[in-house]
DNA sequence: AGTCTGGCTCAAGACGCG
DNA sequence: GTTTCTTGAGCCAGACT
DNA sequence: CGCGTCC
């Protein structure tokens, strides 16, 4: 079964989850390699249940999301005040504040150009297919679905239901598995579920608060289900309602929003061609024990484990885990 | 009473030995 | 050529019906 | 499983 995953998010995990003692894990010269032991790691996990992945990295953010990003630097901005002020106490006091450090630390995690594109050669070495969205990557992994050139996206994200990917799978680390099962859902079922149609879904999502642009103050899920029922567009909504309990945000950009769903800016999935292929085990070896100082024989074995899935046509197996849900509560989203 | 929103906080991986 | 890019979940106060 | 370790 062939699955988009979005890189990028992988990627941000990775850097904050992957550490010890508070640190990233790092080469002899102080470069960061848990997103490539979590690459790594997780990748061969997947081939080995018989899943072929494929990821798919985040081109430029679109315009509208400017305002968003903004708000993200600022709250970046000041956790690295507080981190800074953290460590000064932890210098006067030598102890105590290591954990609030290491919590800002956290907070300050970006995914960067370089991190990217180490995770491509490793993942051009492994033999993975990955693809470059031109923004975006749950946009394109949602019309990735919808082509049939893989058959789900694999994602914590919602958003990837309101770009219109069929099939959304959460959860899919095994690792955690054993705590949480696998859920499945179905975005036609969803619909059904919900009683409405693919826009009204899209300015369902809008009012609940997307990237792209404010959300109605007063108005959460409770109330945007009711409005959108009753309704069915937002232009609609906005003759009806009553702005003064419920204000619209200035300049509420709701229909590029609302575009930015319907048509997002993506590669032509025809135009993809997704191969897996055999693992450089030389190759591999050379890039994470050379440089990034990974154990050889943990490589070597990793390599093989690829090497073997890939030549065994283990399918299947997997579908037992899969819990197919369809309209159970998608409110959960902000 | 109960309902709903909004602001706050936190947490986020995987391997392998015993 | 400079910047770049992820989220859900739970808990509690407070406004409203 | 729990927990130390991965780099």
């Amino acid at each position: 079964r062939k699955v988009a995953i979005d890189a990028s998010m992988c990627l941000y995990q990775f850097l904050i989850a992957v550490r010890s003692e508070g640190a990233q894990l790092t080469s002899v010269d102080g470069e960061t390699t848990s997103h490539l032991m979590g690459t790594f790691y997780r990748t061969i996990r997947l081939v080995e249940q018989g899943i072929k992945p494929a990821y798919v990295f985040d081109g430029k953010p679109p315009d509208l999301k400017g305002g968003e990003l903004a708000k993200r630097a600022e709250r970046r901005d000041e956790a690295q005040k507080l981190l800074q002020a953290a460590e000064e106490a932890d210098i006067v006091y030598l102890l105590g504040n290591a954990e609030d450090v290491e919590k800002f630390n956290r907070r300050l995690v970006k995914v960067t150009k370089t991190h990217a594109e180490e995770a491509k050669q490793l993942l051009q070495l492994m033999g993975i297919p990955f693809i470059d969205a031109p923004c975006e990557a749950e946009a394109q992994c949602a019309a990735l679905v919808k082509a049939g050139k893989v058959y789900a996206t694999a994602t914590e994200d919602m958003d990837a239901l309101t770009f219109g990917c069929n099939v959304l799978l959460r959860r899919l680390t095994f690792s955690e598995a054993k705590k949480m099962p696998i859920q499945e859902f179905h975005f036609d079922k969803v619909l059904e579920g919900l009683e409405l149609n693919h826009n009204e879904f899209i300015d369902l999502c809008i009012m609940l608060g997307c990237d792209y642009t404010n959300s109605i103050k007063g108005v959460g899920p409770k109330r945007a289900i009711e409005l959108i029922k009753t309704h069915r567009s937002l232009e609609k909504i906005i003759e009806n309602l009553d702005t003064k309990k419920f204000p619209i945000p200035k300049d509420w950009n709701y229909k590029q929003a609302r575009l930015l769903f319907q048509e997002p800016e993506i590669i032509d999935p025809e135009t993809i061609d997704l191969k897996w292929t055999e693992p450089d085990e030389e190759g591999l070896v050379k890039y994470l024990c050379g440089d990034k100082q990974f154990n050889e024989e943990r490589v070597r074995n990793g390599a093989k484990k690829l090497h073997k899935a890939r030549n065994t046509s283990t399918q299947g197996r997997l579908d037992t885990f899969f819990k197919v849900l369809s309209s159970p509560n998608p409110l959960k989203r902000k």
